[in-house]
RNA sequence: GUGGUCGUAGCUCAAUGGCAGAGCGUCGCCCUGUGGAGGCGAAUGUUGCGGGUUCAACUCCCGUCGAUCACCCCA
């Protein structure tokens, strides 16, 4: 019996072309995450379900995979990276540094119904410093934060920021019996989305005044930002952030309500794929969770939007990385020549493919123009014989015969 | 989870209840050691899957799987 091949719903394949993007963004924030301090962590996909069940409130546990193994142990695949990684604070208490911080870029499992840029597996990228309370914690995250995005070369990057005490402090009046501060925030966080109508009438259907819901939404566009939060900033643009790229947003809200204090946002200009990152403070959450006290700030990366905008911007050369040069293969008897070839140009770190089968030349050819080769290596009977070999620039067409040492400096040189 | 839209060749899409097609791609030849351009030719389908209505279903109905959009939630 066949199967019809498909892919699980909501799961992806990454055929080489998206894999190399990912990798590529992938490797150009970790380089400032490490130019940063933050240090690599990685937790286990699978953990008692007991440690993820009842974390992320009710409604999230529906979205949590579990199963039973076969020594009936109560499993759930990790639905994001924060609750193991309060876990990790907690067990590892006495070795780790005080002031942890680490970067963790691992993909997190949630039984959602998928809809575009919305999957049932899907890669979270965080950076989180632990137990310090100090502004300068904070900056360190957004600049880290906005040095990542510089590094994978988008165009223009602005950090959007707020902070949890301002929110408070001009949005509290309104609070009411039938509104919460927390659902409050969470409409005033729709804006960009839905304007300032469309937060109007949510909140009046949520049991607001419309004339309080529009001094809500004037008090918020009043607000002047906080003295901690002019810290932060302020420390932030020490660090090495522009300016005029860090923008106190009083309206930025952010709908999740474990922050505490500093929020922020990553927007790129230009690209309308929305945000491409988000984090702040949450210094109850760690606690919340069951670990003791641990203030923590931190960002997570939408990490697929990056690649798309990354792509967008077309940040990545589609050659990135892809094979040097192929080598072909005429008979049996050249093969040898060939691949003797392929052995000296690979010790000198040229990344080499060797055409796998005895087709004829037009064949080989194509194939390295399909994968966008940039030189083929051509070795038949001739150049055998003379112990040379054909150097054909497949974007010139030019021709030139060469021993092997010549090969090595030429291709290393290109 | 709620509510829409969609599913036809490898891809993008036609066919308004009456013979399943086009473009692109693929393969072969023109070209016996040279790719891209061009010419000629060829292959490819249980119309997602299962049922129903009908003389007749890609087309209508029900179910199911998948994709997608909005809401919810978030990344």
């Amino acid at each position: 019996m066949t199967i019809k091949p498909q892919t699980l719903k909501g799961f992806r394949d990454f055929l080489p072309e998206e894999k190399r993007k990912r990798d590529f963004v992938a490797q150009k924030i970790k380089e400032i995450f490490e130019l940063f301090g933050f240090e690599p962590l990685e937790t286990p996909t699978l953990e008692y379900a007991t440690l993820l069940l009842g974390k992320y409130g009710k409604e999230v546990d529906k979205l949590l995979y579990t199963f039973k193994d076969r020594g009936d142990r109560e499993l759930a695949l990790r639905y994001d990276q924060t609750v193991p990684t309060a876990r990790i604070l907690a067990q590892y208490q006495s070795i780790l540094p005080k002031y942890f911080r680490r970067y963790q870029i691992q993909n997190v499992f949630r039984a959602d119904k998928p809809q575009k840029g919305r999957y049932r597996e899907f890669t979270q990228c965080d950076i989180d410093i632990f137990n310090s309370t100090s502004p300068v914690a904070d900056a360190e995250i957004v600049t880290a934060t906005y040095f990542a995005f510089q590094n994978v070369g988008y165009p223009k990057i602005k950090i959007l920021i707020n902070d949890r005490q301002t929110l408070f402090k001009y949005l509290k009046p309104f609070e009411n019996l039938k509104i919460s501060i927390f659902s409050i925030i969470q409409s005033i966080d729709k804006l960009d989305k839905i304007g300032k109508n469309g937060v109007l009438q949510e909140l009046i259907s949520k049991g607001m005044e419309q004339k309080m819901s529009e001094q809500a939404l004037n008090s918020i566009s009043s607000a002047k930002s906080s003295q901690n939060l002019t810290e932060i900033i302020n420390a932030a643009i020490s660090s090495g952030v522009p300016k005029e790229d860090i923008l106190f947003t009083s309206n930025l809200a952010r709908g999740l309500d474990y922050y505490t204090g500093m929020i922020f946002e990553v927007s790129l200009p230009g690209y309308d794929g929305g945000s491409c990152g988000g984090g702040g403070r949450y210094d109850k959450l760690i606690e919340h969770l069951g670990g003791q006290s641990v203030p923590a700030v931190g960002i997570a990366f939408g990490f697929d939007r990056m690649v798309e905008a990354a792509d967008f911007f077309k940040l990545i050369s589609p050659l990135l990385n892809g094979t040097e040069v192929l080598l072909t293969v005429f008979d049996k008897k050249t093969i040898n020549f060939s691949l003797q070839s392929a052995s000296i140009l690979r010790k000198n770190k040229i990344k080499t493919e060797i055409y796998p089968a005895l087709d004829k030349l037009d064949k080989q050819l194509k194939y390295a123009d399909k994968k966008g080769i940039p030189y083929v290596v051509i070795i038949g009977p001739d150049e055998a014989k003379k112990n040379i070999v054909k150097l054909k620039n497949m974007k010139t067409g030019e021709q030139t015969e060469l021993n092997i040492d010549e090969l090595v400096i030429k291709l290393k040189s290109s």
